[in-house]
DNA sequence: ATTTTTGATTTGTGATCACACTTGTATTGA
DNA sequence: TCAATACAAGTGTGATCACAAATCAAAAAT
């Protein structure tokens, strides 16, 4: 028998052992950082030390400073001078910038995705929706952190449809970069008492499921816009108010 | 005196000293090994070790391993699941993958750097141009390196004038995966004969000078496909050929 | 009272070690 | 002769240590 790394093993006992899996600690915590961070669970201009986050992670530095080194690099943190490292700040130029990013290389994932498209795809796309509906209808509002994953488990389902290996890691590098923003704006939204975010979504499918790439373009286009120019009039209207006290 | 981090000094003897710089060791290997990829020093596929890295660097394994994970993360490398990194593979399917990302991204870049270009910036492009015509005129060829450099430098002085932080570093990805590809095709570009290469950068600067966007965006995409469409066609051509036989 | 200096603590960086897993090569068995 | 085993070398990962640079707090000097 050929003994290629692990061998498929065909008993009846084995048959119903998962495989163990081998992740990394350094991978749980790259993972958990990420998760953390399109959460919006640390704040903008936050520090982040190395020895601080390997004792709330409870690991030792090494894998620690190998994430932070990988997050630097997707510009999801950002290297000071001083050599530390802390979550980028909002300004409304780069807001400006990756909403603009976001446009030009979602958009064009999801009009990909609407010409090759899967039914299958489509209805697990439409599964997504209603769970959050229902999560929506139970529960008021609140769990914003739910309403995240949701939302971000909503669009890569999507995004994953073009079928491009190489745009796909970018949008998770833009996402990763605005997670900190549309946190903000989402908490901005709960406040404000929440639109109708769900309309959008609905219109997406709906391009989706005519294969019309452009009206999917465009309901994408409006959809990732809304936080970022609610945000964007919060800032500006905070700058103004302070300029004249 | 405020005495924040380094202190600026007025002195008549320290203004002449230049900033000594702190570029850590990872930073340098880090930059070492982007530059080996662009300029396809590796081989697709090719499987590098840490251990092996450190000697050929003369330092230890810690900062290879910490620029490795960096390069994965931005897909310049690739790992695989015996833990082992190789240089990715160059597939057909990628190739296409990867102009069509590039086509997309760096064609925008060109274009709002076609509005926003100042012309001090446009004659530091020219310049290079020049510089590069010299080089083509004195040694015939055969400096591949140096070529490629120009060309890099030249790309990226327009890419710098559209003025994003986030698209920039998105189109240095895009050169860190397409490095190995090119690479392929420049060489097979010095056995065929070399097209007019430079015909495409003066209608780039051409374009940009005239400030018009879509004209700069469509010499730019001419540019920058042909080496794919090359190399495809001679990835399609060996394919049949050994379908054949 | 304000500034400067001094010292202690914290922090990132690089090196080294221990361990587990993989890979390659010889050795043994049929 | 060929496959399977056993052993050895190689490799990635995580932990720990040493050191330099940065930060902060208290004490001293103006």
């Amino acid at each position: 028998m050929q003994k290629t790394g692990v061998e498929k093993n065909n008993d009846p006992i084995a048959a119903q052992l998962a495989p163990v899996g081998r992740e990394t600690v350094q991978d749980r915590v790259y993972l958990e950082l990420r998760r953390a961070l399109v959460g919006g669970l640390f704040e903008p201009s936050q520090i982040l030390t190395i020895r601080g986050l390997a004792d709330a992670l409870m690991t030792s530095t090494m894998p620690v400073r190998e994430a932070l080194g990988r997050l630097i690099t997707e510009k999801a943190l950002e290297a000071l001078p001083n050599r530390s490292v802390r979550v980028p700040p909002i300004t409304l130029d780069r807001m400006d910038d990756l909403l603009r990013a976001r446009i030009l290389i979602e958009g064009e994932a999801i009009a990909l995705a609407a010409t090759r498209i899967h039914p299958r795809q489509l209805s697990v796309i439409e599964g997504t929706l209603s769970e959050w509906d229902e999560m929506r209808a139970l529960k008021h509002k609140k769990d914003v952190d739910r309403e995240v994953t949701l939302n971000q488990s909503f669009h890569f389902e999507i995004y994953r449809a073009c079928g491009s290996a190489v745009l796909i890691p970018m949008i998770e590098s833009l996402w990763l970069q605005s997670g900190p923003c549309i946190r903000v704006a989402i908490y901005a939204f709960s406040e404000a008492g929440e639109v109708d975010t769900a309309h959008y979504h609905r219109s997406i499918v709906a391009a989706l499921s005519r294969q019309d790439p452009e009206a999917a373009r465009e309901a994408l286009v409006a959809d990732i816009s809304r936080p970022f120019n609610f945000l964007r009039n919060k800032l500006q209207s905070e700058a103004a108010s302070k300029g004249q006290s």
